[in-house]
DNA sequence: GGCATATTCAACCGATTGGTTGATGATTTG
DNA sequence: CAAATCATCAACCAATCGGTTGAATATGCC
C-alpha cells in the first residue's frame, strides 16, 4: 500500500510525466501522438508511459497496431488522501488547478 | 513554479521521508529524535531532511547544538491542487488519512 | 508479398539517489 | 580544560534514472 504510493509520488515527480498526465485529462492518445510535443526520443516517451502505466496513473490498451493511453485518475487517491492529511486545504479549488496547468504546459495548452 | 513540483514530488517519493513527515504533524523533533526509530545512520536521516527541507516541506532551525525539525504542511499546497485537478476527489477525508498512517507506520505509532 | 507505420527491446551512457563510514565542527556539561 | 553530545561533511559505493541509438516485432495498406 505504502509500496502504492512511492511509485505514484515517483512517477509523479518528472516534469514530463505530469505533462503527458494533463495531456491526457483532454482525451484518450496514441504513444506516437503523445510523443509529438516534446523534444526527446520516442522510446523515452514509451519508457516514460510504462512508468506511469505501473504506477498505475494511466492504462494502455492495443488495438491494432496502436497502443491507446488513458488516464486513470483513481490511482491519485491514495496520494491525494495521504497529502491532504498534512494541511487541511481548502477542498477542490479547479481555478487554481487552471492556473497551475497554464503555467507548467507552455506551448502545449492549443 | 513547476521545479517546486519536481522536488515536492521527489521528496515525497521515498518511504522514510514520509513516515519522518508523519512524525513531525505530531511536534517538532530534534535530528537525533528524528533518527531514533529508523534503522539508519544519523548521516542518512541528515541528508533525508536536507531533501525535505530543501523542498520547503519543513524547515529547520538551529537553537544551541540541536537542530529542530519543523512541519511546513503549505509547501504541500501546490502540489495537492495540481492532483486535485484529476480526479475531482471527494474534499479532506480524515478518517481515511489516519488509516492510511496506520498502514505507513506499524511500530512508530506509539 | 513488400513496404510503411507503431511500438518496444537491448545495450549503453552520464547523472542522481540512498546508503555507508570516518573525520570534523559546534555546543553543552562536569 | 576535557569529555560527551548534536549534527554535518567528505569520500565512497551499488543501484536507479532519464536519456540515446539501432535493431526487432507487430500490424496495416497497396
Amino acid at each position: 500500500m505504502s509500496r502504492d504510493l512511492d511509485s505514484v509520488f515517483a512517477a509523479l515527480a518528472d516534469p514530463t510525466r505530469r505533462a503527458i498526465l494533463a495531456m491526457l485529462l483532454e482525451d484518450d492518445m496514441a504513444v506516437t501522438d503523445v510523443a509529438e510535443p516534446f523534444e526527446m526520443s520516442l522510446a523515452a516517451i514509451s519508457k516514460h508511459l510504462g512508468i506511469l502505466a505501473s504506477a498505475g496513473l494511466i492504462s494502455q490498451e492495443k488495438r491494432g497496431r496502436v497502443k491507446w493511453c488513458k488516464l486513470e485518475p483513481d490511482a491519485l487517491r491514495a496520494a491525494s488522501v495521504w497529502m491532504q492529511g498534512f494541511g487541511q486545504f481548502e477542498p477542490v479549488n479547479l481555478e487554481a488547478f487552471e492556473a497551475f496547468l497554464a503555467q507548467e504546459l507552455p506551448g502545449l495548452n492549443s
